[in-house]
DNA sequence: TAAAATAAGTCAATATGGCTGACATATTCC
DNA sequence: GGAATATGTCAGCCATATTGACTTATTTTA
């Protein structure tokens, strides 16, 4: 926790009149649910986090290491379009995985300006160390859940992205269009 | 998109063997699921980023705002817990949304040491605007799956989050524990 | 009632990961 | 041979997070 205010949820204050204020006239389950998204999203990129601190890296690193291990052989120039940053933001980060052998450049055989991005080895492994807890909280979750499959959650979360991004989705999971 | 690297999607090379090599030896859509968070969090938050940039703000201050929005009469100390900030990081922004009259605090009636956080007429209406894209991309999201109502989505994304968490969003909706 | 604990605020320094603009280099396309 | 493309790099800026140290006001407690 952050420093020195850790422990004030033990003795709270009155908080009655809030249920009614709170729901700014909106349905109740969709102002929920947004905080859902800011939760949910923040503790499953928590565990990676702790990993990648040790290895001096950042979600950043975390991100490159994933859709370079997803789509091996893809140019730098998708991964900036996937990622939806510039170059020189991407620079940095890349350069380190490449200097710490993480990922492995290969120039395209066929037009010697692309630069073909791959996991090395240990950046196979660092990638799985990564995704495992992400995963392992997806099948936790399910099991406590009586959602049942996944199927139904996909495509709500897959309708809540722009359509542009759907198609970088698509190409990396390889669903017709 | 970023400068000057926008048009590369269109001429795509070959990504044949990449179905097979992406899996990781993992369940193909609990990994695809980890891409859906990723993507599908990332737009989500991108409505109210384009607003808050016009008043000069960032995320940070849409965080407060919502909590404060939600939890009318708040201490610092309980918004620094649900946050996982510190206050260092919070004072800032706080200063802002109090200096631009979006925030409003009162000192507590019996302990004169806590000031209870509420947001002006103001910042309720930024509130309000910073929600609803989020709210209309839930509706019609959930108009085109075929989920039907979001309860078993929130279902599973409240088991996704930590234990400790999860006390900080059950207070905020009044649900039992 | 004096000391300790709590709530809030502040200063200074540091790191990460975004951004812009400007350029350089190699390569391919026309 | 000139334009376009793919990549890389320099320098600087900004937002938001961190840590540690400290102050002030107020309440609790021994």
């Amino acid at each position: 926790m952050s420093q020195d205010n850790s422990e004030i949820l033990s003795k709270k204050h009155e908080t009655h009149q809030i249920r009614e204020m709170s729901s700014l006239g909106l349905p109740q389950e969709l102002v929920e649910a947004v905080e859902l998204m800011f939760f949910a999203y923040r503790d499953f990129v928590s565990d990676p986090d702790t990993i990648l601190e040790s290895h001096g890296f950042g979600r950043a690193h975390h991100r490159v290491l994933h859709f370079v291990g997803r789509r091996p052989g893809m140019s730098v120039s998708e991964l900036l379009h996937i990622l939806s940053i510039t170059k020189q933001s991407l620079s940095r980060v890349l350069k380190d995985l490449i200097e710490e052998k993480y990922i492995i450049q290969e120039t395209d055989e066929h037009d010697r300006r692309i630069k073909r991005l791959l996991l090395s080895p240990k950046g196979q492994k660092l990638h799985r160390n990564l995704i495992d807890p992400q995963i392992r909280r997806f099948q936790e979750s399910l099991a406590k859940s009586e959602i049942g499959t996944l199927e139904k959650w996909q495509e709500f979360m897959l309708h809540l992205i722009n359509t542009e991004t759907k198609n970088d989705f698509m190409d990396d999971t390889g669903r017709d269009r």
